[in-house]
Formats: C-alpha cells, structure tokens, sequence
DNA sequence: GGCCAGGACACCA
DNA sequence: TGGTGTCATGGC
C-alpha cells in the first residue's frame, strides 16, 4: 500500500483492551434494532447522516402504511414514498436510494434479499457499493447487521473515538479503519456486531461533535 | 433560533 | 484526490 504523508502522529492502540472496558461498561449490546434483514438495510439507508429517533419515526410509518416489504418498496411511487419516510430527512434523496436498492436486488438476486445474503461478503459489498445512494458505511451496516456478514461497519464515532484518543489520524480513511479493526480483532461477526455497537453507545453518550468527557469509560485512555 | 445527527454524491479545480 | 455544496427533519 502507498504510504501516505500523515498530519499527526499515532499512538498504538490494543483495540481489543478497548472492546472488553466498553463491554464492560455497558454489558452486550446485541445491537442493530429492527424485526427483519430487509427493515434492518433500510433502517442502515435512512439513518444516513440522521439520528436514529427520526429513523425510528420513518420505520414507524413505512410499517402503519404496510410499506416495509420489497414488493411495496417497488410499486410505490417514489413521491409517495417520500412522503412516508419524510421524517428521517433527506426523503426524497432517501426514497431514490430505497428504490435503487429494491432495483438492484431484482436485477442481481430476482428481487431476494436472503439469495443476495447467500453471495461471497467481498462480492456483495462490490456490489453494494455501485447502488446509487449505498456508502461504504451503508454497505457494512447492511452486510454486517442485516446479513450477518463480516464486515466492520466504521462510523462517525468510531473516527471521532479513535482520532480523538490520537490512535488513529485524522485523515484516516474508512478502509484503512476498518482494516485497523479486522487486523486487531477476531473474526468473528458476533464480535464486529458487538464492538460497533458498543462504540455507537459510548459516542452517543460522550463523543459528540461537542465531547463531554467526563464519565466515560474510555477517559482514562485519552493521551 | 442555532446546532447537530449511526452519509453519500455531484461538481469543480 | 481534495475541498465544497447539497440534501432536510426533529430533538435539544
């Protein structure tokens, strides 16, 4: 790999000393909330760049209107859906993204989300990421939670928490973090199910864009 | 009333 | 490839 000029230096990290005082704290997460594979992927689109309340609201509503079904998401016009996940912001780029989605498991799997789960994790995120709408971040949370892929999902807090503690720069790229994680701990999905959660938990309670410090498990670790 | 949230993409230099 | 604008609701 190319090695780039870095803005700041890195302080080594053990990331799995980090996951068992996160485990500790807030116990098993047993994480992503959603009834199914298929509200678990839309969930992962409509909860781009929102916070998962208004996400919660959206889902509401697909369900009361009978919507969260990949037939309904095919035959509904892209207005009305809109219309119906208007909560979760960005509806209507949301609702394009939704349809792109269903477009693609029809054209790639006959319309199938268990057959698309069925694929090789490396060609299905491939594929993933050439839907229009569908990031990398997208395409791990969908692989990893709705699929039970292994895949890590790095989000905004994982990049706060780790550049934050100076274990990581700040220019670090989503692959390069991710790779980070998958080098340092085991294998294993119910692992990378687990640590993403618990890191999504301890951002929500201490790293926000605003940090407030104070009483988190993973003060005692800041440089 | 401003800031921010479990991103992604188009466009430009 | 790097920087910037755009998309938009709802909680705090």
């Amino acid at each position: 790999m190319k090695q780039r000029k870095r803005k700041n230096t890195v302080k080594p990290v053990d990331l799995m000393a980090v996951y068992l005082v996160l485990r500790e704290t807030f116990g098993h997460r047993g994480w992503w909330p959603g009834d199914s594979p298929l509200e678990i992927a839309v969930g992962a689109i409509l909860t781009q760049n929102t916070s998962w309340k208004n996400v919660e609201k959206a889902i509401a509503n697909l369900k009361a209107e009978r919507a969260l079904s990949i037939r309904a998401l095919r035959d509904l016009p892209v207005d009305e859906l809109a219309r119906i996940i208007r909560p979760s912001g960005y509806f209507n780029q949301k609702a394009l993204k939704l349809k792109a989605f269903v477009e693609f498991l029809d054209r790639d799997y006959k319309g199938s989300l268990t057959a698309a789960f069925r694929d090789d994790t490396a060609a299905l995120r491939e594929k993933l990421l050439a839907v229009k709408g569908i990031g990398k971040e997208t395409a791990d949370s969908i692989l990893l939670y709705a699929g039970g892929h292994r895949s890590f999902v790095i989000d905004l807090y994982t990049r706060r928490i780790l550049t934050r503690h100076g274990w990581a720069p700040e220019d670090v790229e989503y692959d390069e973090m991710k790779a980070m994680f998958e080098d340092a701990i085991p294998p294993e999905v119910e692992l990378y199910n687990d640590y993403h959660a618990q890191l999504v938990a301890v951002g929500n309670r201490f790293c926000r864009k605003t940090p407030s410090c104070e009483g988190c498990p993973l003060q005692p670790m800041l440089p």
